[in-house]
DNA sequence: TTGTACGCGTTATCAT
DNA sequence: ATGATAACGCGTACAA
């Protein structure tokens, strides 16, 4: 009567009155702190508070509030994950998101979207993330773009005890969940090393940032090369990859074309590996267009499985590395979880793997062909 | 120094000692109430808030806490989006959230997602959606699947007053953002009358659920009929489409085989109105696999234009109808700012216009053929 | 026009 | 060892 909202509203007054303590003896009772209230109390206390039906999470706000002096961050129920402006142009990010949203959703967890992008500060992302209402952050974004943030993130007070979880990309100070590149770079190469492929060509960021997934991917076919008694040096070829200028679509099918000149020079490429599959469908589109068949003239191999390459069948013909990356999003999730929730307090790197799909966009070069 | 975390918290307190005021009138004076504050007062107060830098975000939780209240709801600069569950198997979905992010994003919004399935219950969805954390719901899902979601929504306090826009998906009581659905129908039925197409197949939900986009399109194809002096109902094949079961992907397959089926044995059908583009492909290719050639031996229509059907050129084969999702997500995002700021106070229909896309998957019956 | 009291859960501090 | 008190922050109903 007192509001006319008040209806159900029990407090931890309501229920201090009625056993004739002080709501803070009633706040330690729920809470379990048997080191300042008897234990006979806590058992009253906790009984009155179910037949009262009190529900803690129905003044959020003002648990929050008090929270804010405490060590113990507060529970919010909230993830964040920041994903690139260009998300949508492949399946990519959207896998990932999905994998995060099975995990989270069962747990009643909300996923909160923000841009992130090259040289982004703190004050441009959503509100949610400076107001200590998210309980972890997932991210899938490389070191070189994350590390500003990471800063800032940081000096934030409640952000120090907030766990980060790093898809994909290794980033120190973050957990990580990432599949395993040298393997994926390995694979792809032997595979065309076994063909009778020999000169290649591959792709790096023009920046070089460290822990960059093409390097250790790069890693890997020199130690397919090497295995096979080859010098990789004598065949991998290199073309700097703009990575850290968020190519469009548009400029994708430009560098393509670039590409092409690369291979009309050097004739004794027979093999590209693509940085991705959505490149690789790019490039195999261009290279049609240009009379260059694929895989009769040219093999071109892909990366992430995600976006496949299509033939007038709707069979997808691009050989590639299945990367586990729905896996990835529920394992990030499933981490951040237990980091929230302090069963896991260390930050992990968990190293998932991946397998080379064959399909029909590799074949051996022309010279070895009968 | 009275805390370790205190260094440059200036609450309203501070700025009310500096003024020889209360803190109440602080609050009045930069919340700029003339009715209970002295002008000259109102002047020197937000002067020295200034001055000592007082950043009202700050203290974000205890104005939440005091806001619960009143009659005016805090701004929490979030938005829901409700999705269903299996968004990462088309573009669909992926298209609207990156439509309504990049409204939302320059003004440091976040977006939550929540996932959304038949006869799901409030106290499923993320806590967030239930603390009122959330100025505004997106959501793309038919009012058979939201209904009950928005009663619950409806009685819970504080929901009242956060509005809601459904996007594509008209829904009473919600602020909409749809395409041109009956316009859709109407352009596709002509397209392929005019190539000489009289008897086709197209789907519509088992269920019927009223202002369903599928009987809107089905307006359309009737309307082309009459157009071209043909009597609709002689011609239009339907099959009912299990559309609240939420098809899986080996679903849509098993599911493509009946349509096949059902093309066997009524050969007088030489057109189907898919209901969406991926579903279309996942057609096109069962029927390749059964050696019927798209478009020589039956034409196939699609409806987003999100999922491209590709050849082995990489070329979009799929006529469809360009839906402007990207443009729903961006209007939808829009106008749920606008009802959060008050500019827009009634709940708002847009309509957005929709254009057909011609492409290689449709062309004049083996009759008409020359 | 301005001030007082209150709501809300937690914790540091003080009293027994 | 156990329990009570005050403080945190803001906005609002009510008093002066």
């Amino acid at each position: 009567m007192s509001s006319q909202r008040t209806t159900s509203t029990v407090t931890l007054q309501t229920i201090a009155d009625r056993c004739g303590v002080t709501k803070v003896t009633v706040s330690r009772a729920l809470n379990g702190n048997l080191q300042h209230v008897n234990k006979a109390t806590m058992e009253r206390i906790k009984t009155v508070a179910s037949e009262l039906g009190y529900n803690p999470g129905a003044n959020h706000d003002a648990r929050r509030l008090a929270m804010r002096k405490g060590t113990q961050p507060i529970l919010n129920h909230t993830v964040g994950f920041l994903l690139s402006e260009r998300f949508y142009e492949t399946n990519y990010y959207q896998t990932l998101l999905q994998g995060a949203l099975e995990v989270l959703a069962p747990k009643h967890y909300g996923l909160l979207l923000g841009y992130m992008y090259q040289n982004i500060q703190l004050a441009d992302l959503p509100y949610a993330f400076r107001r200590d209402q998210l309980d972890a952050i997932l991210t899938c974004r490389p070191e070189s773009e994350m590390k500003p943030l990471l800063k800032e993130l940081f000096v934030q007070r409640n952000f120090t005890r907030r766990p980060m979880v790093s898809m994909v990309y290794r980033i120190p100070g973050c957990s990580s969940v990432i599949p395993d590149h040298q393997m994926a770079g390995y694979l792809l190469a032997r595979h065309l090393i076994l063909q009778g492929h020999r000169h290649m060509l591959h792709f790096a960021p023009d920046d070089f940032p460290l822990l960059h997934p093409l390097d250790l991917r790069l890693a890997g076919y020199r130690q397919a090369y090497r295995e096979a008694g080859l010098n990789p040096d004598l065949y991998l070829e290199y073309m700097p990859y703009p990575y850290s200028q968020q190519l469009q679509c548009d400029d994708l099918y430009s560098y393509a074309r670039e590409v092409l000149n690369k291979l009309d020079k050097c004739a004794k490429i027979t093999a590209v590996l693509a940085p991705y599959d959505k490149f690789a469908g790019i490039l195999i589109e261009i290279l049609s267009k240009h009379g260059r068949r694929v895989p009769e003239d040219i093999s071109v191999v892909g990366l992430d499985n995600t976006d496949p390459v299509l033939n007038q069948h709707g069979e997808n013909i691009l050989t590639t590395i299945q990367m586990p990356l729905i896996e990835i999003g529920r394992q990030a999730a499933g981490l951040a979880l237990r980091q929230i929730s302090h069963e896991e307090s260390e930050n992990v790197t968990v190293l998932l793997p991946v397998k080379l799909v064959e399909r029909a966009s590799t074949c051996p070069p022309r010279s070895v062909q009968t």
